[in-house]
DNA sequence: CGATTTATTTGCAAAATGCAAGTATTAGAG
DNA sequence: CTCTAATACTTGCATTTTGCAAATAAATCG
């Protein structure tokens, strides 16, 4: 039996290759936890600021502050929630929304061109594997949410 | 045509949770990127410094000083090339390959636990994906190597 | 031999990290 | 309703990580 961890440590360390090399639209260069948390706000509905630092896996306190640079780059907005005043709400600027866009592109564009190597069947065999482990990693969320330390 | 990315990006995140929850073995704690580091030595034969540092797409400087590190904590071995003597080989101490070792189980039993959620024609199916894909990425060197900035 | 390239290290300054402690607000017990 | 505990977030440090520029040392090439 081959080792099954070699496997998924070559393909995320390529995976998280392609992110870094997706880091940058029209001028506007962001790091990679960055662009990670632009995806995270669009992803989800006007998510607090605890939720994305949770769905992330980083420390609030480090989270409080890259919102701030966020921030201050004009890519992202803080909103007070009116249900509950000690919750602020995040979302993406235009210009945030803009980054986000085109960076997913060019995510996606770059995945495009690895499954242009597949014939069809192997491409949507391949996309329905990923699946089925996301589905499967879910349901074993002893291991793969985020760390207790 | 659903979004490729996020189902990526989901799974590389959650790998990464997994990762994380297995940076410890036998009371010794390390930080992820010395995980890696560690797994990469022992994956590679006798790498050089400057090997590994590109395969994980680290900046020179930096990794120089992770060994540096590593080799404080009795985990790595520096030995100096006899064919060139401006190359330093690395390798594993006893105690580092015991680490990098009770890790590499730990993943492979959180990764059985994951396709315990499956059945046997699909476990298959998505570790036969995986290793089409890492082929299709080493094929589209061009996004999956690491990034030149 | 002398100039250039390559492998590694150090100086420094900036950025990221995380614990402890603080503020503000809400929820819950009595 | 009031007082206490819990929650969401921020700030103060101090440590660690990062990466560019420059240094050192050794090999290569003309």
């Amino acid at each position: 039996m081959e080792n099954v961890r070699e496997l998924f440590q070559i393909m995320t360390r390529r995976f998280g290759f392609l992110n870094k090399n997706c880091c940058s639209a029209g001028g506007c260069d962001i790091s990679l936890v960055q662009s990670h948390i632009l995806y995270e706000i669009d992803r989800q509905h006007q998510p607090s600021i605890q939720q994305v630092a949770e769905a992330l896996g980083t420390d609030i306190t480090t989270f409080s502050r890259q919102i701030q640079s966020l921030i201050k780059m004009n890519l992202v907005k803080k909103s007070p929630d009116p249900n509950d005043r000690r919750v602020f709400v995040l979302s993406l600027t235009t210009e945030g929304k803009y980054v986000a866009t085109t960076i997913d592109q060019q995510c996606n564009a770059y995945l495009a061109e690895i499954f242009s190597h597949m014939n069809d069947f192997e491409k949507e065999t391949v996309i329905r594997s990923i699946k089925l482990l996301n589905e499967a990693m879910s349901k074993s969320s002893l291991c793969c949410s985020t760390p207790i330390g």
